[in-house]
DNA sequence: TTGACGCCCACACAAATGTGCGGTATAGTA
DNA sequence: TACTATACCGCACATTTGTGTGGGCGTCAA
């Protein structure tokens, strides 16, 4: 699909690259020039011109900084299918695709995160202090894991409708399903849980 | 520490880190002005020079698009402490601080994804299809969970180091432990982990 | 009443920025 | 030989963009 670069070229993307990230827009034709000391823009507007012909950037005409990068690697991380014994090196042959960070919450408009206190949902995969991101939502479905009021408290609970009643289901052994009847109300459904180690 | 906004600030304000985060560059004057249907140019940079006064956002002198977010990262999302009961509404007071996605990962180098396949790890709070983020690294402490590869095989476990010797622990009753004499590789060690629902 | 603030307009100017066109030079290749 | 790709330069031009000045109108508290 994509046609290789040259050296030069790769560099040229990559300063383009960085300066996304750092600087949280894109460099001007000018930045440019002055990073790879070229005297003239118009070498900038070939390589640019170069780089949005091989797929790597789109840019937009009569803006300034309009440079966009075309799968932007910024937040992706290769995700590994398998790891050849012996050769714990990573090939191209061994990504299943690309993890994306960015992805993970793009678009979603209503979005918090809440830090999980105590252990009713362990069984779910969420443990203590652990953050989930919630998406603000009136409503769910069937089995959506719920940031739920229920009764003058806050509750992280799985949502089961079953026979005309609605649950709110812990995942733990040690805690019971509890019936809501009467004033429950969703905050928003559980979109990802994120944990860190330190 | 900061300054309260009104209400048309904070509209002000949102609309930046919106354009900031859908298109990967600040806005100019002019599209804010458009957006808000003001016909002056002045009207927006009265706005940005009280952001600025109120330090929500830093500008920078004779560049285009040069509004910089003050702590208003672009994948950073409220981390709500107490929702009060019957008002599930976010308020200022109510955020203990703020989850940074970027943090999650940023300044590390040898970052790849790994699809977790199987359940030795479920009490750890790692299920089956979650995906780990591994930092590639040759050693480890003890108490880590690891990426290890051991008798020709990759393994998910916690790294234990007990009188002289060296476990691969399971995190699932149902799995003994490891005892790991012989040939073990560290890969690397899990950073985090991120579940997504769909 | 005065003053501070929030909110907005009109217009001109200067600087930053993108665009266009015409060049040069080298290396490899058909 | 001709052709293509890569890697640059110089300069003028038009547009975009930020800056500055000087206002208006309403609200609220001192």
């Amino acid at each position: 699909m994509k046609k290789d670069l040259s050296e030069k070229q790769k560099r040229v993307l990559q300063f383009i690259a960085r300066k996304i990230w750092q600087e949280r827009r894109p460099p001007t034709i000018r930045e440019i020039a002055r990073n790879f000391k070229f005297s003239s823009t118009g070498t900038v507007r070939d390589y640019l011109r170069i780089l949005q012909a091989k797929g790597y950037i789109r840019l937009a005409e009569k803006e300034s900084r309009a440079i966009e990068l075309i799968n932007g690697k910024l937040l992706q991380f290769p995700i590994i299918a398998q790891i050849y014994a012996g050769s714990p090196r990573l090939t191209y042959e061994d990504i299943e695709g690309y993890f994306d960070l960015e992805r993970l919450a793009f678009n979603e408009k209503q979005i918090f995160a809440l830090r999980v206190k105590g252990d009713s949902m362990v069984e779910a995969g969420i443990m203590p202090e652990d953050l989930v991101l919630v998406r603000r939502q009136p409503n769910c479905e069937n089995g959506d894991i719920v940031v739920a009021l229920f009764e003058e408290e806050i509750t992280l609970k799985r949502f089961k409708r079953s026979k005309g009643k609605i649950y709110l289901e812990p995942a733990n052994r040690n805690y019971p399903p509890i019936l809501a009847k009467g004033n429950l109300t969703i905050i928003g459904k559980v979109i990802s849980v994120v944990r860190k180690y330190v």
